[in-house]
DNA sequence: CTCCTAACTTGTATTTTGCAAGTAACTATG
DNA sequence: CATAGTTACTTGCAAAATACAAGTTAGGAG
């Protein structure tokens, strides 16, 4: 009987660092959200070169945490990661750090088309990209 | 020789990761950004427990990232910790944490007037939070 | 049936975190 | 001006998280 820890605190920040204050799941979600990746595949071939077994237990984690929700796909072997309300509803804490980095990196790999997005449109680019996560959550597995 | 690692990419998402994605950092600037703190003494008695190592190890990368500053104080023995404009910029992102975890958190620690606020204001509090950092920043020290 | 692939698990080394004690610099007090 | 108390740390060690390499299992393709 393994029981989760409790939590350290009811403050909203602690809520926030006890779901993504980690290495890797700020990572998966901007997979999930801005590059419409769904699997595990997917996931590894990231440039920051998670592990295996790292991957496997962030997805865990994610999933417990009411983040992400796992679909089986046609092909019986392949597994569809996607977001969910909850994980969508992170887009625009994913957005502000794009931002925020975009600001004050001097080595930004921010594409300058979506920073324009950023400064033009701010609200729409995150409806956008909760309306794609949305559709890719609703349509079938390849 | 101790040589800072090499950042894993030029993601965005991964340039916040490498300044915030620890178990720690954010309750720091949230103990900065809305409680008002500046000193050691007063880290260390936030309600998460900090230990004092952890925290002085986090002070100092804080420190080498650009997120805050070391300010003497009249009393010799007290070092005062300030945001910088980087840290203050988070502020955006902070709020927005506050936002989402006080929809998903059921037991959340918000304050009724804050979640209002957030509502009826939520660019006037950014604000606020924003000056009272650069008040209290350009303010002499106890 | 055989080979291949996708999603993991297992084993072990390394790094980070956590806990309990210090310690050095400075201040306050008698 | 000696002593006690504070403040911001450091040090030593145990525990946990992370990283790297190598399996293993359930399907699917030919």
């Amino acid at each position: 009987m393994t029981m989760k820890p409790p939590r350290r605190s009811d403050c909203p920040t602690n809520f926030a660092v006890e779901h993504f204050g980690d290495r890797w799941t700020l990572l998966l979600i901007r997979d999930l959200l801005f590059h419409g990746k769904s699997y595990y595949q997917e996931f590894l071939s990231d440039e920051e070169g998670i592990s295996t077994n790292i991957l496997a237990a962030r997805l865990k984690k994610m999933e417990a945490d009411g983040l992400i929700l796992r679909q089986k796909a046609r092909d019986g072997r392949r597994i569809r990661y996607v977001l969910t309300d909850k994980g969508i509803d992170l887009a625009r804490i994913m957005v502000e750090i794009n931002r925020w980095s975009a600001k004050y990196d001097p080595d930004t790999g921010v594409p300058a088309d979506h920073s324009q997005k950023i400064k033009d449109d701010f609200e729409g680019l995150i409806t956008d990209y909760q309306r794609n996560a949305v559709a890719r959550r609703a349509a079938s597995a390849d």
